[in-house]
DNA sequence: AATCTACAGGAAAACGTTTTCCTGTTCTTG
DNA sequence: CAAGAACAGGAAAACGTTTTCCTGTAGATT
């Protein structure tokens, strides 16, 4: 490339990266060779020099749900306007996984991560102990590491979800939730879930509680196993719309309407909340706007060379569409 | 790190990748720094000398869409296994995003591409022209490169979806599909519909006809705007599953009922074809597995170093659920 | 005992850039 | 007119590895 345009490697990387003024003949000459050969400089040899890839890793535990199919979209978005790029992994809540892409993560010499931990182990702590890399957390509040997280109130909406669902004169409630470890889907949505029973005097029954995954299957058992209990409920508070759906499914397969003999409140308001009939009643979380927005932080760390803890917390919203209705007490309940 | 064991940075080298015979005596001493300190290579510096980054960009149209999010968890499985991470992209069906994707995938010397083409553009040939590079293409028969292609046959899985319909006794059969410069999921699934229709002696009504991309509000305005008409037709068949879900709604929402006044098959078998109500009767591709099928087939160029074209053509499967039935000619059809 | 062979290990080149430092030319300025 | 300043451009170092090539020592062979 230098060698064609007859001048030093020097000058060509002073014409393309603008670092130093270049005789207009030199440039010129450059310029058409860049033209005729399509030269474009390595980014592996600049990375080397600069120590810096333009890489984000971005790790999530699934990609084929909504929420996390369409943070990826926003996380992409905005790295593709700073010129970044991603790459992507996926952890099936494997904390082995999760533990060795991290370490990929730093050998591939990644600018940052963005990291939707499942469980914050030992193992992760030593990483994050032992090397020094800009980070955002995603939907769990990681208190013992120097950088940001982000997510929502799941209490807070986790309590509203089940107020809302008793200020529609329900008094027996259960829940559809994620496995225990899972802080914010498990963990912090029973606890909003929970205090809202207790502050309006009613008891956690604990035949309605239901513990897996996220997904259909396990909404269709869950309300399967709730269903074969002696006495039932009159609605449920389903910790995302996947589980809320599965769960209707086997209600509706087995001769029960919603909402007029079961209502059922989700949580994500992924696409299929409206698409679904009847039409969802759940919570609302952005999660484009949280990728994108994860993303914009995790970029500033990296540009502004420092990082500082910071917590973002999100709005979330109750939107209450077909799902849910007034307890009408029928039944044998 | 060669420094505090003692010793040269070749003979670090040597031990990491046991590429030459070390004394157990040095081997022990480097070893051991190297677990004090957690050493790892630089894969950078390692990808400038090998030429190699052991990086696969994938670049899809979208990921929020079952499709394609199940088609990345399989092509990042066999890339893990293999050594290899993804750099993924979003094309949102942008000609001029691909291309310029496409270059950054150059500059960054990824060892591969797998490459869903929203539309194979002059800009595409020449990139392609000029440059080489293991490349897999997604979904399309893109036949002017030297690289293979993996996708499902459309038109045949078409011709039979509307083959099914016209067997189960309709004769007005409309289709929503795809816009007509997407070649597998506009051109070459109408082609089908077309055909089989032809075969059967039954003429395309064009106004039973509507093309746009495929979302669910697309089917819902689709829908509507062939309700619209004069004459209407008795079943549909949905280029994809979310088109169905948005006709579907759309005729639900307007007092009828799927399948005794309308029939309609869709085109994907995503997660929501059975949790939807009715569940969706629909052509299976194993998107899973074509991503995962793509990978490997891109490493095996990588690794063996030369590509030969080749067309895998993935089975689809026609899968009956409930949202289909016989014929039975009633309103004022 | 002298040479040859094996072999461990280091020095240096290479990968493709950016960046620092130096050189030589031209232009100012007193 | 000489000395300094301004400036364009190249040489070389640096980034962190791998790999090639060389060296020195110890053991084997005559």
């Amino acid at each position: 490339m230098a060698q064609k345009a007859g001048v030093s490697v020097t000058t060509v990387s002073r014409v393309i990266n603008n670092s130093k003024p270049v005789s207009s003949e030199l440039r010129e000459r450059v310029e058409r060779v860049i033209k005729e050969t399509g030269f474009a400089p390595s980014e592996v040899a600049r990375g080397l020099v600069h120590r810096k890839t333009k890489l984000i890793g971005l790790m999530i535990p699934k990609v084929a749900n909504t929420f996390f199919s369409q943070l990826i979209e926003g996380a992409e978005q905005v790295a593709k306007a700073n010129g970044f790029n991603i790459l992507l992994t996926v952890s099936h809540m494997d904390m082995e996984k999760e533990v060795d892409y991290l370490s990929i993560f730093k050998d591939r010499q990644l600018d940052g991560i963005i990291f939707s931990v499942s469980q914050f182990t030992n193992l992760h702590r030593q990483f994050f102990n032992e090397f020094e890399i800009p980070t955002v957390f995603l939907g769990q509040q990681i208190k013992e590491t120097p950088y940001p997280y982000i997510l929502i109130d799941n209490f807070k909406a986790s309590y509203e979800a089940t107020k809302y669902l008793i200020n529609k004169g329900h008094e027996k409630i259960g829940i559809l939730k994620g496995p225990d470890y899972d802080i914010s889907t498990g963990y912090e949505r029973y606890r909003g879930y929970q205090q809202a029973l207790q502050d309006a005097g009613l008891a956690v029954h604990d035949d309605w509680v239901f513990s897996d995954f996220h997904d259909i299957n396990n909404g269709y058992r869950g309300m399967k196993t709730i269903m074969e209990q002696d006495e039932l409920p009159t609605a449920m508070f389903a910790c995302s719309d996947v589980m809320a759906v599965g769960a209707i499914n086997y209600l509706q397969d087995h001769g029960f309407r919603i909402p007029q003999d079961m209502s059922i409140i989700g949580f994500d308001d992924a696409e299929l909340s409206t698409m679904f009939r009847p039409k969802l009643t759940t919570i609302r979380q952005d999660s484009f706007e949280m990728g994108a927005e994860a993303m914009r932080c995790l970029i500033e760390q990296i540009v502004e060379k420092k990082t500082e803890k910071k917590e973002i917390i999100f709005p979330h919203q109750l939107i209450e569409r077909e799902s849910t209705a007034e307890t009408t007490n029928y039944l044998r309940r």
